[in-house]
DNA sequence: GATGAATGAGTATTCATTCAT
DNA sequence: TATGAATGAATACTCATTCAT
C-alpha cells in the first residue's frame, strides 16, 4: 500500500504486472506498516516490541527483518510518510489563501481534516517521545508559523506587540493537544465547532477586518 | 527532602527528634528523589534505569527497593509531588483575583515562575511520554480552566461562541509546548516577554476592557 | 566444473550430449562451488552464510539447496575434492622416488606446487576449524607420513632414535603453517627457497649419502 | 582464582579479608572462567556459547555479563593469561642457556610440560580459529625464534643455507600439531619420547658438537 | 538499613532451511 | 529448475527485581 491510501499507487492497479512473489512481498510488508500504525498509535515507540509488529501481522518474527532493519526504521519511515502527507495537505490548502485570516481557517481545515481521516498517524506525529520524529516535523511546523507571523506583522496584519517564536510555539502545542484530545472516541465536539474554534482563536490577535 | 524545598520540611528542622537511623533513611530516600528527577528530567523515565538512579544516588542497586516499591513508583510520586506544588502556586496566585484578565495574568506568572525555578519538575510533569502520570495532572488543569471559562461566559465576560471544552485543552497545550520550549538554555526569550505574550494571546479573547 | 579444472570433466567437453537443461544446471552447480571456495577461503566456514555464496554465486537463495543439502555438504565436497586432488599430485610425484631423499624432494615440490596454483583450496584444507574435514586430510596425511618414516627406518635410511609418530605430526604441523603463511600476498620468500628450506629441514634427520 | 594456579593469589590466602559478597562474586568468575576454559578447549570460540558456559558454571544466563562483557571478552582474558604463563615459562626456563643446543632442550622441556600441565590452554592457545588471540601468540613467537636463528646463523651455530622465516614457522607449525595431539587422552608417547625427538628434529640442523 | 551479586524473563537480531510460485 | 519470501529456532544482551550477607 505504501502508508498512502491514494487510488494511484501500484499496488491498486487492476493489471500488476508484478511476480506473485514481488505481490506478496508488498503484502507482507504493508501489513507490518499497517500493524505499526496501529501499535505505535497506541502503545508509542518504546511499548511496542517487533514481535507485537510481526505477530499482529501475522506473520514469523524473524519477517519484520526481511522489510525493515529495525523498529526505528520502521517507525521512520511510518512518521516520514506521515508527515510529507500532512505538510502537503496543509500547503496545497493555504497555497491560495492571500488574505492571513483566509490562510488561519484553511490550514484548521487541513489539519483538522487530517486528523479526522488518519487518527493513528496524527497520534504518531503528535506524540512527543522521547527523541523521535514527531518532534523534528513539529519544530519546522513552528518554524514556519513564527515565519508567517513575522511577515503578518511587518505587513500590519498582526500587531507587533506578541512575540512570534512564542506564539508559533504556542500554536503548534494548541493544534497537538487539541488534536490528540480531539481524535478519541467518542469525539468531544463536532468537527465544525472544532474548525471554528480553532479558527477564532488565532484570528483573536488579528486587527478586526 | 521530600521533593518540595520549603523550609518546613521534617529533614530540615533544626531539632529533628528522630534517631540517627531514621535520619540516615530520609536521607537516602531524598538522594534517590534528587536523581530520580535530574535523570527524568534528562532521559525520560523509559531512558533511565533504576541501576541509574541508584549510582546517580551513592546507593546500592537493591537500596532502591527499600525506598520505592519500583521505578514507576518514584516516578509517580515525584511528579505527584510537583504536581501539588505547581497547583499550590497556582491556586495561591489567583485566589485573590477576582476580574478574570487579573486571574489570566497571575495564573501565567505563576506558571513561568514555577517553570523557571523547577525546570526539571516542569519537564517531568508536562513530557508526555507514553500513558503516564503527568497526563492526570494536565487533564484536570484542562477541566479546571474549562470551568473558569464557563463562569467567564455566564458572567458575560467571555463571548459565548468559543467552545470552553477546545478552549481549555488549546491553553493546556499552549502552555505545555511553550514552557518546555522556554526551559532550555538558552532561555529563547526573556521571563517578561514570556508572561506578556502567553497573557496578550489568553486575553486578545476576552472583551475589551 | 567440479572442483577440478581439468580438462577431462564433462562439462569441458566439446562435445556435450546433456540436455540444455543439465548443463545449465550444472553451471549453477559450479558457480556455487566457486563461491563457496572463494568465502571459505576468505572467511571459514563458520564466517560465511549460504545468503552470502548463493548471493556471490547469483543465484537465488533457495537454489542452494537444490544443489547442496546444507552448508557442511558443500564445504565437505570442497574438502574432499581438494583432498583427492593434493593426495594425487603428491602421489604421483613421488611414486617414481625410490630414495628417501628423492621422495622428500618431489613431496615438498608437490605440495608446494600445490599451495602455489590453488591458494583458496590449501586454506580451505589447511585451517583448522574446530571439527571440520580438513583434519582429516591431515590425519591420514600423518599415518602416510609416519609409514614412510617406519619403512626408512627399517632400511636403515633414518635413525631409529627418532619416533615416527611424533615426527610425522612435526612434518604434518610443519608443512600446514608454513604453507599457509607462504599463500598470503606477497609471499614471505620464493618459490625456490621454500622448497630447498623445506626440503633440507627433513633432509638433515636422514643419514648423510 | 584468576586463571593462574599459584598460591599466592588472594583467594587462596587463608585470611581473606573481603566481604562475603566479594569471595562469592569472585567465586562466580572463577567458575565462568573455568567452564570457559573447558568449553573453548572442546568446542571453539564459536562453538560456545554464553549460555552454555553459564549452564555449565551453574548460574543464570544474564550473570555471565555480570562479570564480563561478552564472549569475546572472557575469550580474550583467558587467551592473554595462558599467553603469559606459556611466555614465562619458556622465557624462565631459557634465561639461562648459553648454548643453542642448551636452549632449545629446555625451550622444548617448558612447552612440553606447560602441555602436560594445562591441555585445555593448549588447545586454546594453538587452535587457529579465524581471527582469534591465539594467532598473534604464534605469530609472536614465529617472530622470536625467527629472531634467535637468525643470531645463530651469524654466530656460525647455524647453517646459513636455512632460511630462518620459513624455519620459524615451520617450528611452530610444529609445535602447535605435534602438541595438540600429544594432549589427547591417552598420550600418543611418553613425555620423554616426546621431549627428545622434539629436541632432535631441531638439533638435527645444527652442526655437530 | 544497606549492600551488591544473582536471577530470569524480555527483547532484538541472525540465519539455515523450507516451500509455494 | 529456479526463485525468493517466509519461517522459527538460536543466540546475544539488558534490566527490573530479589535476597543472602
Amino acid at each position: 500500500m505504501s502508508v498512502t491510501t491514494q487510488a494511484e499507487t501500484p499496488s491498486d492497479r487492476g493489471s500488476d504486472r508484478r511476480s506473485a512473489g514481488a505481490r506478496s512481498r508488498e503484502a507482507t510488508r504493508d501489513r507490518l506498516l499497517t500493524s505499526g500504525i496501529r501499535l505505535f498509535a497506541k502503545d508509542g515507540l518504546n511499548g511496542v516490541t517487533t514481535h507485537d509488529i510481526a505477530r499482529e501481522a501475522g506473520v514469523a518474527a524473524g519477517t519484520f527483518y526481511l522489510h525493515f532493519s529495525d523498529k526505528n526504521a520502521l517507525f521512520h519511515e511510518i512518521a516520514v510518510d506521515a508527515e510529507e502527507r500532512l505538510r502537503h495537505r496543509v500547503e496545497q490548502a493555504t497555497s491560495d489563501a492571500t488574505r492571513l485570516r483566509d490562510a488561519i481557517h484553511v490550514q484548521v481545515e487541513a489539519l483538522v481534516g487530517f486528523a479526522a481521516e488518519n487518527r493513528e498517524l496524527l497520534r504518531i506525529l503528535f506524540s512527543a517521545e522521547a527523541g523521535h520524529e514527531g518532534s523534528e516535523f513539529l519544530d519546522s511546523f513552528s518554524r514556519s508559523i513564527a515565519e508567517g507571523r513575522r511577515q503578518a506583522i511587518e505587513t500590519g496584519e498582526m500587531p507587533a506587540e506578541i512575540d512570534a517564536g512564542v506564539v508559533s510555539q504556542a500554536l503548534v502545542g494548541m493544534f497537538v493537544r487539541v488534536l490528540l484530545w480531539w481524535v478519541q472516541e467518542p469525539e468531544p465536539v463536532s468537527r465544525e465547532t472544532l474548525i471554528d474554534t480553532l479558527t477564532r482563536i488565532q484570528l483573536s490577535g488579528t486587527h478586526p477586518e
